[in-house]
DNA sequence: GCCAAAACTGGGAGCGCTCACAATTCCTCA
DNA sequence: TGAGGAATTGTGAGCGCTCCCAGTTTTGGC
């Protein structure tokens, strides 16, 4: 047998079953102004009744508004979804959108294909806005998504002047965390910095090299974000500069390589070398010893996502925002 | 100033450019039939020329199909995202959706609150169906969504008549490692089972029993799928049968936890006790030794779930698929 | 060269909703 | 008691698309 399911319930069938007309059962719907008590509450009966849910294509049809964003996750590797602060920052702005009605849907972009699907369905008007969480450069989607309301999470690099973002101030928290290591006594400060067609790769060594202005090349060793990176590159920095009492590293992930490293050249840390992180993320706490690092507010950095993404809807012109980075002390320095 | 978003191309619009009406465009843009080679080009050319794109909402309310699924992750617990087999299921289902032109939209359930959300959206009507994952029983999504097509990832316990499924051979998988670790010579074989009220806690524990008839409960210890859990019921094992040789764990995260175990108590893996895994995951490759473990086909399990969505859309009954399941051998047994 | 069948085309109706406007009712106060 | 205004209500006109049907053109067979 067919599962042929019945016609669902109009705005007409609600507006005969309570009496009143298609209008108001709309205006009644849409905040309930300008409808007397009576026929509210007829409504609301008939809508029990009856069963009624509105038709959301027909609704955005007519108003011309989706009532839902894209989040779009626009990163290769799928580490992210490791990371406790992207549930964070994924869940603010799931609740944000929430209390004005706004549905989230989360979309992954990773390979060029997913990129190009996602492009189409969000050009097709699917969506209202875009969430763009995405850290490298040259990613197409941000030109792509030209004429869509985007927000980008972190600064997107080129473009500053033209999509809205919200990032953390990463060149300041880098600033805190290398001034804290030279209150602390340490002289010899290295650096692992993260790519440098991310901004994070960019602006936390730019803060580093706020602090240590004259700082010696030899100090600072690239690395890409991973562990293993980490390694490598406090492995490169040891043997450049074996006197080397602390580095900064761009990142949580490459600074537990980098105690790895450490560990197998038998240094102490902190006692012969300290090591600070950058993110705060949940492997900060889980390393031996745990990471003094940097904690970005993805709390507020998500609200405020939302915050801006809606004035972007609402026709306002694009903006950016900063805010700032925690100093977070552990034992690693 | 305010960005008053041009007017958006309608289809109107296309069929005047191209000195045709609305219906010849409309049949160019679903498959074409019956629709003369000039007209084709000629409505390609004006498509291309003002930039035209359809109006999902519009299309949907004459359709009355929104050409889109929900992909609902209804786990508390955000783990899953970890393993590569959840991208593996998820990549698989949108590939195989994209093909039909579908696109997917994964939305996370894992509070009460984003259940509810979830069910709204879905009921509304904003997808056409909902592909389920979710591992525990008792889940209020699955009555939630009744009037909806609906097909879960593993077996939905309680639900197995009502709502259709696609499963890995849980039972099978069990009989044929515990049949394997009998072969190897292991005689003592004991078992950490996952939580009763998961089709992997009671199915894996059930092809225990089938191979081994007459084991003493006493070998069977039960874990929740942490990590720790799987510590702590080895130990508990090992504590009521030191005579242990060889332990079928429900899942590699437990086998993990049971690796440890057995480490600290001073066991060899596998000269003194043999560990078997399931599922395959990341951590079972990586860990000491690596694990024996049964892999389950999570490419054509996305396959067939689309396949069965597919048909429950277009009318048809539910149905369940169980596939069959793997054993991968490695050092740890 | 004719006719039936096949291929193509145009346009109306309708999907279920919102919004503007006009019509109606209900107050309020002089 | 009636005028003026506010609150409430009904209705028509879309939003942009698909689907169906009737009409028109083309094709092919003899």
């Amino acid at each position: 047998m067919n599962v042929h399911r019945r016609r669902r319930p109009t705005m007409d069938d609600v507006a005969t079953a309570a009496g009143v007309s298609r209008g108001t059962v709309s205006r009644a719907l849409n905040g309930g102004r300008n409808v007397s008590g009576p026929a509210l509450s007829a409504i609301n009966k008939a809508i029990r009744q009856i069963g009624y849910v509105v038709n959301p294509h027909a609704r955005s049809l007519a108003t011309q508004r989706s009532m839902s964003v894209a989040f779009v996750l626009s990163e290769p590797q799928d580490r992210l979804f490791e990371d406790p602060n992207f549930h964070i920052l994924l869940r603010g702005c799931t609740q944000a959108l929430a209390d004005k009605d706004i549905t989230v849907l989360l979309t992954l972009a990773g390979t060029p294909e997913e990129r190009k699907r996602v492009s189409r369905f969000v050009t097709a008007g699917h969506v209202d806005g875009v969430l763009l969480v995405s850290t490298h450069t040259g990613n197409p989607l941000v030109e792509e998504l030209s004429d869509v309301p985007v927000v980008a999470c972190g600064r997107p690099l080129g473009h500053e002047r033209d999509v809205s973002y919200v990032a953390a101030d990463d060149r300041d928290g880098a600033r805190q965390m290398v001034t804290y290591l030279r209150a602390k006594g340490y002289r010899r400060i290295g650096m692992v910095t993260g790519p440098p067609d991310t901004p994070g790769g960019v602006d936390r060594l730019a803060g580093y090299r706020d602090v240590l202005v004259d700082v010696d090349d030899a100090m600072i060793v690239r690395g890409d974000y991973t562990q293993t990176s980490g390694e490598a590159a406090m492995t490169r920095l040891l043997a450049r500069v074996p006197d080397v009492d602390a580095v900064f590293v761009a990142s949580d992930l490459m600074a537990a390589g980098a105690l790895a490293a450490l560990r197998r050249a038998g240094r102490r840390v902190p006692e012969d070398v300290a090591v600070a992180g950058f993110d705060d993320s949940r492997i900060a706490a889980a390393c031996h010893p745990p990471l003094t690092t940097i904690r970005q507010p993805w709390a507020r950095i998500s609200t405020e996502m939302v915050r801006l993404l809606l004035r972007l809807v609402d026709g306002e012109e694009p903006a950016a925002m900063i805010l700032p980075t925690e100093l977070v002390i552990r034992e690693s320095a």
